[in-house]
DNA sequence: CCACAGGACGGCT
DNA sequence: AGCCGTCCTGTG
């Protein structure tokens, strides 16, 4: 990995398996937005970049050396081999190798835990397009503007932002009953009740013990927070469209979420993770089960 | 006007 | 423990 700045950008050579299309449009994310030339502008971590692929080489735009080190190097798990991984996937089974080569450039980010925590409690329940809208309005409402370009972006609210609202102040958001779930996020992270620093160090199950003490987090909600922002790999998160795909291709129509469940742990393993999202995203785009 | 799309809650057995 | 009516908003 070959990296350099220059004119307010970082160049990234030689990176595979990277298509920011399949990355930000596999479900994982709602704040990155594809541009016209096929780009994508986005926010997190309080800043604001524009991402593309060009020969082989990762171009990050609006950041520097510094930030690649301390965000975006990370963020975009870019120290982890994905071949390797669609590899052993790919051995699998035929329908498995499809949605690899499918969605050949899926990465799972690393996100920040309040922010997914908050972004798939509004998910739940819930279409893509209206939860980007829904976040969008917060973010415009309680956090910080961040220019770039001719437009203005803002980064997620952060719980000091937020402690003193009150569901009321949340209505404008449009996310519904929503809100309420929303607050009692922000008291129990407030008052501790639930320490978001420390999840990542407990184990899978204990974390998501502890993530579905807040309102709104049932065991899908938990899945996308542990896997997107917890690095929890060994677990399948299951809404309609992977329940589909698996009942579809391996499991028959009268497959139930724990079925779904059973197969996964017993046949994707510690790559649970990534095997989701490989075929969520090929399920949703090719409408598999519709 | 109605049907439908999306997970979790809560009250019921 | 499991079942199921209900929650909110936007689209077709």
């Amino acid at each position: 990995m070959k990296v350099y700045e220059e004119n307010n950008q970082v160049i990234v050579e030689d990176i595979k398996d990277f298509h920011p299309q399949h990355i930000f449009e596999c479900g994982q994310c709602f704040r990155w937005d594809r541009q016209e030339d096929g780009s994508y502008t986005g926010v997190a971590f309080k800043k604001v970049v524009n991402v593309r692929m060009e020969h082989g080489a990762l171009v990050i735009k609006n950041t520097n050396i510094d930030d690649f080190y301390s965000i975006w190097k990370d963020y975009f798990d870019l120290d982890r081999d994905y071949s390797m991984i669609k590899e052993r996937l790919s051995r699998h089974d035929k329908i498995l190798k499809e949605a690899v080569q499918f969605g050949w450039g899926i990465r799972i980010l690393k996100q920040d835990v309040w922010e997914c925590l908050v972004s798939f409690i509004i998910s739940s329940n819930n279409l893509i397009p209206r939860i980007k809208k829904i976040i969008n309005n917060f973010s415009e409402k309680y956090g910080q503007p961040i220019v770039f370009g001719d437009k203005v972006y803002y980064s997620f609210p952060e719980p000091n932002d937020l402690y003193d609202l009150s569901v009321e102040d949340l209505s404008f958001c449009r996310m519904g009953y929503r809100d309420q779930y929303i607050m009692d996020a922000v008291q129990k992270v407030k008052h501790k009740v639930i320490d978001l620093e420390n999840l990542k160090h407990l184990p899978t199950s204990e974390a998501k013990k502890e993530l579905m003490k807040i309102k709104g987090i049932g065991p899908k909600v938990a899945d996308c927070i542990l896997l997107f922002s917890l690095q929890k790999y060994d677990i399948f998160p299951t809404d309609v469209w992977v329940r589909r795909v698996m009942q579809h291709f391996y499991l028959g129509s009268n497959a139930d979420i724990k079925d779904v469940q059973k197969y996964s742990d017993l046949h994707y393993g510690d790559l649970r993770g990534f095997a989701q999202q490989y075929l969520f995203y090929y399920a949703r785009e090719q409408r598999i089960g519709k």
